[in-house]
DNA sequence: GTAAAAACTGAATGAGTACTCAGTCAAAAA
DNA sequence: TTTTTGACTGAGTACTCATTCAGTTTTTAC
């Protein structure tokens, strides 16, 4: 294996690291290139462009989240579909913990920016977003034949409490408000929107 | 009235336009000047600085923002306090879609990276927020008064509400999911979360 | 009408930027 | 050993951009 195989993933590790830390404008190419003890050519012989370098760092952080996902989802076992919900929702804030850099650029605007004339960019938001919303409605079928959930439209609800999760997530990255501080109250708001009262 | 005032709020007027679309970064000085028919200098005669001229942008769109709902609020009679809260959400809905280009720069990333460095800025977003998260609080706290509305934490119920509200307009501006298409279904969770099941 | 003040101009400045490319070097293939 | 290949270098290119400022025009004050 040439060297080079550890370069390119020392580029990508700090591009990830000063991307987030700093955004896309606020980091430059010879930002990237002293970070990683490299000459500016190099970040273009493995990346064609500053954009394509950007996307690498995407397409990594949405292999590693959803990765994530699955693991959590694959190791654990969950009582209903309304304790599956629950797990979703704290495993969410706690990977938003984790990886708070890394959410801080994918609720930043570049991504989206770039979106627009670039399909592939667009794909991976995509496959982020939707993947995330498909565990949240999946744990709502499975607590709806469990009873455990009442009958409501699965992929709308879904997309509703992923919304909220995600928009605390935002707020608290911004500082605005501390998601802790209202875990209880995001629970409790969700069973209120999935449960039946006698539940 | 001399002419000079005019001239600023004309800049003003196409700076606000050019961020809106194309972002802070993607508008240049020389992009504003041209659109307002003025020299580059002008627009330094008035505003310090391109930061400064971004930040005006933002005072403004508070200012509107804010006194478009107190004459929401001033201007309709509400049934209950849960009208009110339903009222103030499909207002917030009609707002963003009226103002979709401000709304979009409010949710970008640049204001929150200036707040990090300058605290007026930090002032403008906070006084934002808080004045929304307000309307709902106070709508709230009036159904509890009037029964309309169970006993929850005010304060922290309408940050999450807002939450939820704010984040469906995000991702409708986004274009990954339409928000009037859950508009039902968002009225529904809502009052899930604020109304005693017997309501 | 004249002086002072304020508004305005746009060419010039200089600090940055992404990206290129001719050439070096080490290791694999012949 | 010689040749070829791919990784790597960093000075150089062509460019954009915010900001300045010496000078001009317009407005206001007297």
């Amino acid at each position: 294996m040439p060297r080079s195989h550890t370069k390119k993933e020392a580029i990508l590790r700090e591009a990830t690291k000063l991307f987030s830390e700093h955004g896309y404008w606020d980091t430059s190419i010879s930002d990237i290139s002293k970070a990683t003890s490299v000459a500016d050519g190099t970040i273009f012989y493995h990346f064609h462009s500053k954009e394509e370098l950007f996307l690498a760092v995407l397409k990594n952080f949405k292999e590693k989240l959803i990765n994530a996902f699955s693991a959590h989802l694959n190791s654990h076992e969950f009582e209903s579909g309304m304790d599956m919900v629950e797990g979703a929702i704290s495993f969410y804030l706690s990977q938003a913990n984790k990886m708070e850099k890394r959410f801080f650029l994918l609720h930043r605007h570049h991504y989206y920016q770039i979106a627009e004339h670039n399909p592939n960019c667009w794909q991976h938001l995509e496959e982020i977003y939707s993947s995330l919303i498909d565990v949240f409605e999946q744990a709502i079928r499975i607590g709806q034949k469990d009873r455990s959930i009442k009958a409501v439209d699965a992929s709308k609800k879904a997309f509703l409490i992923f919304t909220l999760v995600d928009g605390i997530v935002r707020f608290n990255t911004y500082k605005l408000y501390r998601a802790d501080a209202i875990y209880d109250e995001l629970i409790d708001s969700c069973r209120s929107i999935l449960q039946s009262p006698t539940n």
